[in-house]
DNA sequence: TTTTGTACTTGACATGCTGTAAAGCTGCTT
DNA sequence: AAGCAGCTTTACAGCATGTCAAGTACAAAA
């Protein structure tokens, strides 16, 4: 038993190794040989390579337990808290899905399907932007002058799998330094707590 | 006369339409045929695609006076003008520069020569962001409590065309709000200037 | 035990892209 | 008239995706 999904499992994992050593250079013959399987087998468990691909996000985030990390956001004690789990998530995460997110990006341009679940995923974290910032307003802790939709954006922005990879991959930040500062942005810019609170 | 370098205007402007319209599905082909021009021209004037992507860059660049534009940067009344001026870039060429910047994207990760470039220029605008920093700091407009490397990483990456496309085309803010609201986070989060100073 | 169906393999093919190569045409220069 | 530069046409190799058809191995059902 187990055969059933057996081969997509062994699919899925020889992807995320290979797309991780060879970004882009990942074409579905490779992938295949490493599974030790045939090309074709993998036209037999996804539609296309697009399908493929957001199957291998949820792959990777099934694996990695972001439901239970989701519902530590929303259950923090606190909109800053839940503001911190964020960033935390963002910290810990995006060094296992950037690689998959750069092989996303080469392709979504021409493929609508790939573009649409892009979105969704996009839309997913937005809405968790919004549910953060609401939760900031009914707390007070929001900054009076600023617009409730405008810190969605930004927390949104700031909180991105880019603006990681910009400090991160590019600048060479360690996860800590991430953390902090860009918990420390945050709370700047669009909270209005004290700074002293998370020394 | 002319006609030498007639021929790889003609290439680059067809080039910079049909991304533009396209993004990543203008081909070679396509762009011939587009510039009336036949496949093989293109390999006539330019390397290969990596090559013609980058001399699109510098062709875009040229064609909006960019030189100019950073001169104005460099030769502000202050630091703090000179980081408006470099928001105010963003906000008026990123429209342009942003198809260019996807084409880029979806090869540069394969192919070395285009990533090298890349790299290049995301290096020309850390100098740039380092010289705003550092006139800020001699102007005593740098936070005291923050690292001047730290907020030359967060100057370039808030400026960054990324930053920019999340904001602009995803979330759909105005020029104006852009640059409004990033202009408020860089003062607040890497400066000591006072806030109503630009009402 | 035979049948039947599922999962997978093998091999071939159409299409589209990049990049290379060779030969021919045109018009300007000398 | 000869040479040269710039472009065209045609052809090819290589690699990718995606489709098709036929064959194999194996396990459950008859």
């Amino acid at each position: 038993m187990s055969s059933t999904k057996d081969t997509r499992v062994k699919i899925l994992s020889a992807a995320l190794a290979l797309i991780r050593r060879r970004g882009a250079g990942a074409s579905l013959g490779r992938i295949a040989r490493a599974a030790r399987v045939s090309r074709q087998a993998i036209y037999l468990h996804f539609a296309d390579r697009a399908d493929l691909l957001t199957a291998l996000v949820r792959f990777v985030d099934e694996k990695r337990g972001l439901p239970d990390k989701l519902r530590e956001i929303r259950e923090a004690s606190s909109g800053v808290a839940a503001l911190r789990a964020m960033v935390a998530l963002q910290a810990t995460d995006n060094p296992i899905l950037w690689p998959i997110a750069r092989a996303f990006d080469a392709v979504r341009r021409d493929d609508p399907a790939v573009e649409r679940s892009w979105q969704d995923r996009l839309d997913d974290r937005l809405q968790g932007c919004r549910a953060i910032v609401a939760r900031l307003q009914a707390e007070n802790s929001l900054r009076a002058d600023l617009d409730p939709g405008v810190a969605v954006d930004l927390l949104w922005t700031i909180t991105s799998l880019r603006m990681w990879e910009d400090l991160v991959v590019q600048r060479g930040w360690s996860a800590e330094t991430f953390q902090d500062h860009v918990n420390r942005l945050l709370l700047e810019s669009i909270t209005n707590v004290p700074l002293g609170s998370w020394a």
